[in-house]
DNA sequence: TGATACCCTAGCTCTCAGGTAGGTTTTAAC
DNA sequence: GTTAAAACCTACCTGAGAGCTAGGGTATCA
């Protein structure tokens, strides 16, 4: 598998943030029960999306969860990103701090990645495409716009 | 990461066998070293690569692994599919045995796969872009064709 | 002053990536 | 026809990490 189940959960909560609109906050045990995933570990993904300042949080009763910006305005790039950590297709490529891609292999001068050509490919593909894809895109019951896909 | 080991020293074989020219077999020994991997594990993975017709193998003394096809004719998606099986982006995704894509929740009409937009999108950018990469475009001493990429 | 919900830390289990080990079989060359 | 080199095969090992669970603490509303 690409992605592990962090992402596709973590998505599935995003969506349903969206679905239920931004007028009050929604509780993770309603999610929970509606997407029939554990709420425990609901709970260790939204604070990903919550760091990440993709969703909000409002403790207490009647306490719950909230979309940080409008669905158009959040792309799937962020919300797998705070969810999965950083893409990169295969473990060649270091995340660099100043985020640059890097094959480790090329320390060394004298060797040479031949396969960084088709890893660039895929993760420039992959980062594109999620990038293209906004939270409304996914949203069957978006209010202002409907989705041609 | 997005994908495993596999994916990645089985490229390296491939480049490497692609780098060697046809005229006669290359032992893994050879590339084991040459690239620095370990030669038991190369072994499992090239055994993927063979039952997937992708190379050939000439067994005794002076033995070794040929492509089977011209470089240009192998695409990555062939190569990548023959190590690490079936690519897809989420565990969701059931590989069918027609090769359709299948949401396992959609099995319930009640449900929808609220995200399968997303995976399927996903899905096919990297497939997208395995199947347009040939291994002629990772070989740097391409004899016929220089790479411009 | 509960009840409700977010928040935090720790830990648990099982799978699997990544690799090792030790053999058997085939073939070229001497 | 023996030897060496290589492919081939099956089994196993081991650490890490995915995918949870547990059990609390803390803020907020009625």
């Amino acid at each position: 598998m690409i992605f592990s189940t962090k992402a596709e959960y973590g998505v599935r909560v995003m969506v349903e943030l969206a679905r239920r609109g931004s007028a009050q906050p929604v509780a993770l045990t309603e999610i929970a029960d509606h997407e029939g995933l554990p709420l425990a570990y609901l709970e260790h993904l939204v604070a990903r999306l919550r760091r990440a300042g993709l969703v909000e949080s409002r403790r207490g009763a009647h306490g719950g969860y909230l979309l940080a910006r409008e669905p158009a305005q959040i792309t799937m790039a962020e919300v797998v990103e705070a969810l999965e950590g950083r893409i990169a297709p295969i473990e060649c490529y270091s995340a660099s701090p100043d985020g640059s891609i890097h094959c480790v292999l090329e320390a060394d001068p004298k060797r040479v990645c031949t396969s960084k050509i088709l890893w660039t490919r895929v993760r420039d593909a992959i980062v594109h495409t999620l990038e293209e894809t906004t939270l409304a895109d996914l949203t069957p019951t978006t209010p202002k716009k409907a989705v041609a896909a």
